[in-house]
RNA sequence: CGCGGGGUGGAGCAGUCCGGUAGCUCGUCGGGCUCAUAACCCGAAGGUCGUUGGUUCAAAUCCGGCCCCCGCAACCA
């Protein structure tokens, strides 16, 4: 019986279309995932969505809709990219699933009858007006980082979990097992931040929304993301929680959970306490992967520079996409996408590199030989090293693969297509071709292409599925595309290759990036003003300019700066959020727009004379100013 | 002194653990070839390996100081 290997990705959130850096996680996972498959494993693929929460009930409410209904649109897109980019999973979970939510009812419930949970008050800052909770480092110089209001400390009921009761043997488990946590750096600082100083309890339910698993005993209560979401990779495979059926007896525990950098707090810590509290082995791997950027920047909804699978897919094809995340994502650092940089790989190694080789050797042994290979024994001393070029392309490909760098497993396969193309200069079939004396050569020549070329086509296959396929079909082998194939080269036999077509047509820079620029018009968004108000409610705001004459940071505020302002001759202090975009030095000699009557405010100790107008997406912020120099004080409306 | 990562030819990275000719892909320039998707092959130019001190016969690599960038900082999924 074959050996078993269960790889999950964490479960996508509902909340809206994922965009193509969280897509590469599950491209990412279908490439360990079908390379397994090739090397015999009997695979188990586990990808799904997490789709309760506030904010799924906030946008459902919105837009009018039950919360249900919602997540049952978004899950749906979800599910069809993941199609789209060929990803082959065995199931898909979804957190409203019947049996998961069941299962998480016992589980939680367990927890508490076994001392493990219990009911305390969370302290947080709530947003009257946006009905939120908040963490003290989610605020925003201290207010609401949604509306920008005043936030009051309030307090919640809520079901806490004792992590630190499971602390010391988490720790030991981490250090017995040094693959435990993938890459390594990330494993120093989930010990260094978190276990080390100590655990802090988790809060596990919340009271203060409702789309969420309820507590069976206190339907007050929803269970909160942590045990909901985490359990769903042993819900999936039937564990209702005491025990599973033979799915889960047979897969768990989980030989590698692939996840985001971000989460991986979550999945090092929490959930491996989780199971420790529920008896069962812990997953043998947790791989955090790195983030894929767009240009320098996070992609961000705000900042417009979000990436979609289906639009670059359009564009480029299922496995250029596929290619690109695959060979771009370095292991532990983030990779980087643009339209410029897709376009500049697909051209030299999917078109040039790769899909050049196939069709001008496809295209030789249908001129020469009309499309018949012959095997025979003539040699030469570069046929030696082509056939030893395609060992160590298979030898390294599983060497790099069973350590999940996919991007070095990728670049192994492209050098042995390079070295075949330097095989076809190094022989000159061309030159074979033109008398009856090399025509012995020629065929030996042919048939080593062919040969590396298949070497190249089923070493693709976990990467590039449909491309491999291709390939093979032009070749004729589409019966000899084992793994195990590869076991010597020499396997294919005397076959009739079929007729060459292009595998990836080279793409215009120029007119390409002109066709996506004019699809990128951007649909008017929707501005959710505020309730309308009078001309008096405006008059009321007495707006001035004011000259910053100094500008220091507030001590122990990275957001902070400290502004002294002249106001026709009087000077004021205002403290204003925007270190994280204007040295002090930058400040000093500009013109701004103040809010000049409002009441003052102590911020960090700081009393603020005023406010001044800065408009800011989220990340960066941009101050108001006047558009030339007039006198500080002038009034503004 | 909160924790962690990074700073290597124009771009992106490898090499650093286990000191000893600085490697790969792309780009640029020159040459070759014509089977092929103006592609392929060869060659060249280009780097004080962030900075500074130390250890050593020898430092990108080991040790110390400093500078810059990025992530995380606990319940934002």
């Amino acid at each position: 019986m074959s050996e078993k290997f269960y790889i999950t990705t964490a479960i996508a959130y509902t909340s809206r279309k994922p965009h193509i850096g969280n897509t590469y996680e599950v491209v990412l996972t279908d490439a360990i995932a079908r390379y397994k498959r090739e090397r015999g494993y009997d695979v188990f693929f586990l990808t799904g969505t997490d789709e309760h929460g506030q904010k799924i009930q906030q946008l459902a409410d919105e837009q009018g809709i039950e919360p249900q209904k919602y997540v049952d649109g978004v899950a749906g897109e979800i599910r069809d990219i993941w199609d789209l980019m060929n990803t082959s999973y065995d199931k898909f979970i979804r957190t409203t699933d019947d049996y998961h939510v069941k299962a998480v009812q016992r589980i939680f419930k367990k927890f508490y009858d076994q001392g493990d949970i219990y009911k305390s008050e969370y302290e947080g800052w709530y947003c009257v007006p946006c009905e939120s909770f908040f963490t003290e480092t989610q605020l925003v110089d201290g207010c609401c980082p949604d509306c920008g209001r005043k936030v009051e400390k309030t307090k919640e009921e809520s079901y806490f979990f004792k992590m630190s009761k499971y602390q010391d043997k988490l720790l030991k488990h981490i250090e017995e097992n040094p693959d435990f946590i993938q890459p390594e750096s990330r494993k120093r600082e989930m010990v260094n931040n978190f276990l080390k100083p100590g655990l802090q309890d988790l809060c596990v339910s919340r009271t203060s929304f409702k789309w969420g698993i309820p507590v069976e005993f206190d339907d007050k209560h929803v269970v909160y993301v942590w045990i909901d979401a985490l359990s769903n990779y042993i819900t999936a495979l039937g564990f209702d929680g005491d025990g599973g059926g033979d799915l889960y007896n047979k897969y768990w525990p989980a030989d590698v959970h692939v996840i985001g950098k971000d989460i991986l707090r979550f999945h090092t810590i929490y959930w491996p306490i989780m199971l420790m509290a529920l008896g069962q082995p812990l997953p043998k791997k947790v791989f955090g992967h790195p983030w894929l950027l767009s240009g320098n920047d996070k992609m961000s909804k705000s900042k417009g520079n979000v990436m979609y699978a289906d639009d670059l897919v359009r564009h480029f094809g299922v496995d250029a996409i596929r290619y690109y995340l695959l060979s771009e994502m370095p292991f532990a650092q983030d990779g980087t996408i643009t339209y410029e940089t897709i376009i500049a790989r697909f051209n030299s190694e999917l078109a040039n590199t790769l899909g050049n080789l196939v069709n001008r050797s496809v295209s030789m042994v249908n001129k020469y030989f009309d499309g018949q290979l012959y095997k025979n024994g003539v040699a030469d001393s570069v046929d030696e090293e082509l056939k030893s070029a395609a060992m160590e392309a298979l030898k390294l490909t599983e060497e790099k693969m069973d350590e999940y760098k996919v991007a070095d497993a990728l670049e192994a396969i492209f050098s042995l297509a390079r070295r075949s193309n330097k095989y076809i200069d190094e022989t000159m079939p061309w030159s074979l071709a033109k008398d009856e004396s090399g025509k012995e050569r020629l065929k030996a020549v042919m048939y080593n292409l062919i040969e590396s070329i298949r070497f190249i086509a089923v070493l693709l296959k976990p990467f590039m599925p449909s491309a491999s396929a291709e390939i093979l079909k032009q070749i004729n082998c589409e019966d000899l595309s084992g793994w195990d194939s590869l076991a010597s080269f020499g396997a294919v036999g005397e076959i009739k290759v079929g007729a060459p077509s292009a595998l990836f047509a080279r793409i215009d820079e120029a007119k390409k990036l002109e066709e996506i620029e004019s699809e990128m018009a951007p649909p008017a968004k929707d501005l959710k003003l505020k309730e309308e108000i009078s001309i008096e409610d405006f008059a009321k705001l007495d707006l001035r300019v004011a000259k910053v004459v100094a500008a220091e940071k507030v001590e122990k505020a990275d957001k902070l700066l400290k502004l002294t302002l002249d106001l026709a001759g009087n000077t004021r202090t205002i403290v204003s959020g925007i270190a994280k975009s204007y040295k002090p030095e930058d400040m000093v000699g500009k013109n701004v727009i103040v809010i000049a009557n409002l009441k003052p405010a102590k911020i960090r100790g700081v009393e603020s004379h005023g406010m001044l107008l800065a408009a800011s997406d989220g990340d960066d912020i941009l101050v108001c100013t006047t558009d030339g120099e007039i006198e500080s004080g002038t009034a503004v409306s």
